[in-house]
DNA sequence: AGCACGATTAACT
DNA sequence: GTTAATCGTGCTC
């Protein structure tokens, strides 16, 4: 147990799949003028290491993966689909590339902003996806890279209250077709059972 | 320079 | 269950 606050950088530079089960529970917090938007994390995957090949970082070095070779606590976020964006935290040390996508949180701040971002959608869907959290907390690519353990920034998170492991649940990450074997099924997704979740 | 595809979503049959 | 939308990234030529 700590004081509320941002989680120290010393919580993000750790093994990532640990960082991915600590993070449920935990308080995800868009920070704009005037205006705090977010929620409880549900749902967290860890990708880690060039050996890794379902992350990105399997590809090296390159200008979009160079974040997840820095310290922890900054943020990788990444546009796919063509109109999508992800957020993901950095973690491990530095020079060793992981981080951890946030797909899904229990929206708790500012409510009726989120509501008006993600017009027309039922409030179950309001941020149950990694793509529907950025866009219901105004999230792309302007903030790529960001460190979320500074005290002014627009991203953090805060401490929650700590999901016990009866109710955590360690399933493979989702999306990942062409990935190949073991990367494909390991058990590297952590979410909060006793939810509806409409996937697979 | 061109190309295939993606850590997805929403709408549709 | 199926599929269009839409463009940056990394790889091949």
């Amino acid at each position: 147990m700590q004081a509320p606050g941002s989680l120290p950088r010393e919580f993000y530079a750790r093994d990532t799949r640990l960082v991915a089960r600590e993070l449920l529970g935990m308080t995800l917090v868009r920070v704009e003028a005037g205006q705090r938007t977010g929620g409880t994390i549900t749902e967290a995957e860890a990708y880690r290491g060039e050996e890794d090949l379902a992350c990105h970082a399997r590809a090296g070095r390159t200008r979009r993966t160079e974040v997840m070779y820095g310290p922890a606590g900054h943020a990788y976020i990444y546009f796919t689909y063509g109109m999508h964006w992800m957020l993901n935290v950095v973690a491990e040390a530095e020079g060793f590339p992981a981080a951890v996508l946030i797909r899904s949180i229990h929206p708790t701040l500012g409510v009726e902003t989120i509501a008006a971002r993600r017009d027309g959608q039922p409030a179950q869907h309001w941020t149950d996806g990694p793509a529907k959290l950025c866009q219901a907390l105004n999230i792309d690519g302007r903030l790529h890279g960001i460190d979320l353990c500074t005290p002014e920034t627009e991203i953090r998170v805060e401490y929650g209250e700590p999901v016990p492991d009866t109710e955590v649940e360690a399933t493979p990450r989702i999306g990942l077709f062409t990935v190949p074997e073991p990367w494909k099924s390991m058990p590297w997704r952590f979410q909060v059972k006793n939810r509806i979740d409409r996937r697979k």
